[in-house]
RNA sequence: CGGGAUGUAGCGCAGCCCGGUAGCGCGCGUCGUUCGGGACGACGAGGCCGCAGGUUCAAAUCCUGUCAUCCCGACCA
């Protein structure tokens, strides 16, 4: 394989790289920016959705598809939404082709113009609630939970594997209530469940808490959000969820009838999450020696290779690694038994490291003889001799403690990275190293702006305080009422 | 859109200054020996040297144009 990683240390983002394309997860495609994912990393996307998709359901939202094109008329009808997409829009204005008189090619036909242009969604809300217009009539029928998987397009100025493409995957919930509170409930319920799927499934421990207004969604009374810390000290914002207050219910004009018969804008909220997940995961746990999979998203989470001289010891050893197969599969692990003759095991072991299977079984004559495995762990990279009895029940103690040893590495690493700061020099000197800095704000969005162009950081997040202990700005020296989360992003 | 760089085999690169018709490593194929941490040997397949012009007896190499990609800045989930 000669897969040649660049070290995580020399060059974090040439290794960021390097693991996503050398592990197969995805690669850049002939359209610049838009990526291909892989199977390999296709299957991970596919167990966030599957996992997703159940919290979803399981807190009474339902599944739907809206359009990818929208009228242009309606993306405006929203001040505060158009201005913040408006840079990054891709906009369709023809709908045929035909052959060059001059013999060039394949050219757009000038006389296939469409009436009025069409966008192709960066996020869905005005479709949405175009739609939702006509579906909602009465108090009956709030709330409207719905959801809807699909791809959108940003056109940013610079791409990167998972983290920023031009076309991304996600999913967007848009929900409409007959109350504020009720919508509030809502976008922080939302929140939860994404915090919950980040450290339970993910094994990433994220902080919640809501923008600044510098930050916030464009059209949002309020963003809600999770963060989380890159090993390179570099915060990556992992989901948000936004309470939308009246904002699209007047643009687009749905009003519902209450039971004191009468008319009311509704309250909205939106929330998503995207294939940036899948970069938040490899740079969560990766190493050197290539990606780290959390077992309950890994598409194999145990592989098992034997190790042999000749076809008798082969047939013998395969006998016995298909049963310990079909053992771990009573209990619902994913095996996989590499029973490739074209490699030796060395390298199998190489490469199933590299992508970052879990747990790996090798079983050689020697442990034939002895009824005997040899175990190795992916995130301690620990090996140990087993007794191939039992080893099922074995074998799943281990991915749970792997699932558990993970969060708590990556939840060590961030609290040896956040830093309680307050004075300006400590501030500009920490943030050269990396990590979030916990530091007051006077919360003006000023300050923040200052603060940006002088050290590149930015809030990353407000946490919601019950009892928030008020201080001096970091910055102006002005009252702040709390502290707040600064850092680098991605 | 500004600054810098690069386009040569599937991938990574050398050759270019000093023109003579293309080479290395990995990978790929066949056969044999191997197999408890990235195996070895033999043979073999694979390239209009990004594209278009020009100079020249002759261009991967020199000149002009063009396209694309990557890195650094302004924008961002």
């Amino acid at each position: 394989m000669a897969k040649e990683l660049s070290s995580r240390e020399d060059n974090y983002s040439q290794w960021y790289t390097d693991l996503v394309t050398k592990a197969d997860l995805a690669e850049n495609s002939a359209v610049r920016g838009c990526m291909v994912i892989k199977p390999y990393g296709y299957a991970i996307w596919e167990r966030m959705q599957a996992a997703l998709d159940k919290m979803f359901k399981d807190t009474g939202h339902e599944n739907a598809y809206f359009p990818l094109f929208i009228p242009k008329s309606f993306f405006s009808k929203e001040a505060s939404h158009v201005e913040g997409f408006a840079k990054e829009c891709a906009v369709v204005t023809h709908y045929r082709l035909k052959n060059d008189e001059n013999g060039k090619g394949i050219v757009v036909d000038e006389d296939a113009k469409l009436e009025e242009e069409l966008i192709v969604r960066p996020t869905s809300e005005t479709i949405i609630w175009d739609t939702y217009r006509t579906w909602i009539q009465s108090y009956r029928d709030l709330p409207l939970l719905i959801n809807q998987w699909a791809n959108v397009v940003r056109w940013e100025m610079r791409t990167r594997l998972f983290l920023r493409t031009t076309e991304f995957l996600w999913q967007e919930g848009h929900t409409a209530h007959s109350t504020m509170e009720e919508a509030v409930a809502e976008a922080e319920q939302m929140l939860r469940i994404y915090a919950e799927f980040a450290e339970d499934w993910m094994a990433m421990p994220v902080l919640q808490g809501v923008k600044s207004p510098n930050e916030r969604f464009a059209g949002a009374v309020e963003t809600y959000c999770i963060e989380a810390l890159m090993q390179d000290g570099k915060a990556l914002q992992a989901g948000t969820s936004h309470f939308l207050g009246q904002n699209f219910a007047k643009a687009f004009d749905v009003k519902f009838l209450s039971k004191e018969n009468k008319l009311e804008y509704v309250w909205a909220t939106s929330w998503g999450v995207s294939t940036r997940l899948m970069g938040a995961l490899v740079m969560s746990h990766s190493d050197n020696s290539g990606l780290v999979l959390p077992p309950k998203l890994a598409s194999v989470q145990v592989v098992i290779i034997p190790i042999y001289k000749n076809q008798e010891q082969f047939d013998a050893i395969s006998q016995k690694a298909l049963e310990i197969k079909k053992s771990l599969e009573a209990r619902n692990i994913r095996v996989k038994y590499d029973n490739r003759d074209t490699h030796k095991p060395g390298f199998k072991f190489t490469e199933w490291e590299f992508k970052g299977v879990p747990l790996r079984i090798a079983i050689g004559p020697r442990d034939l003889e002895n009824q005997t495995v040899e175990i190795a762990r992916r995130d301690t990279l620990e090996k140990e001799v087993l007794q191939m009895t039992g080893i099922d029940l074995k074998v799943e103690n281990l991915l749970g403690q792997i699932q558990k040893n993970l969060f708590q590495k990556a939840l060590d690493f961030r609290n040896m990275n956040t830093f309680k700061i307050d004075s300006w020099s400590d501030f500009t000197e920490q943030i050269e190293k990396g990590g979030f800095l916990l530091a007051h704000w006077d919360g003006t969005p000023e300050t923040e702006q200052k603060i940006k162009d002088e050290t590149k950081a930015t809030i990353r997040l407000i946490p919601i305080e019950s009892d928030p202990k008020p201080g001096l700005c970091v910055y102006t020296g002005k009252p702040s009422k709390q502290r707040v989360y600064f850092a680098r992003a991605y």
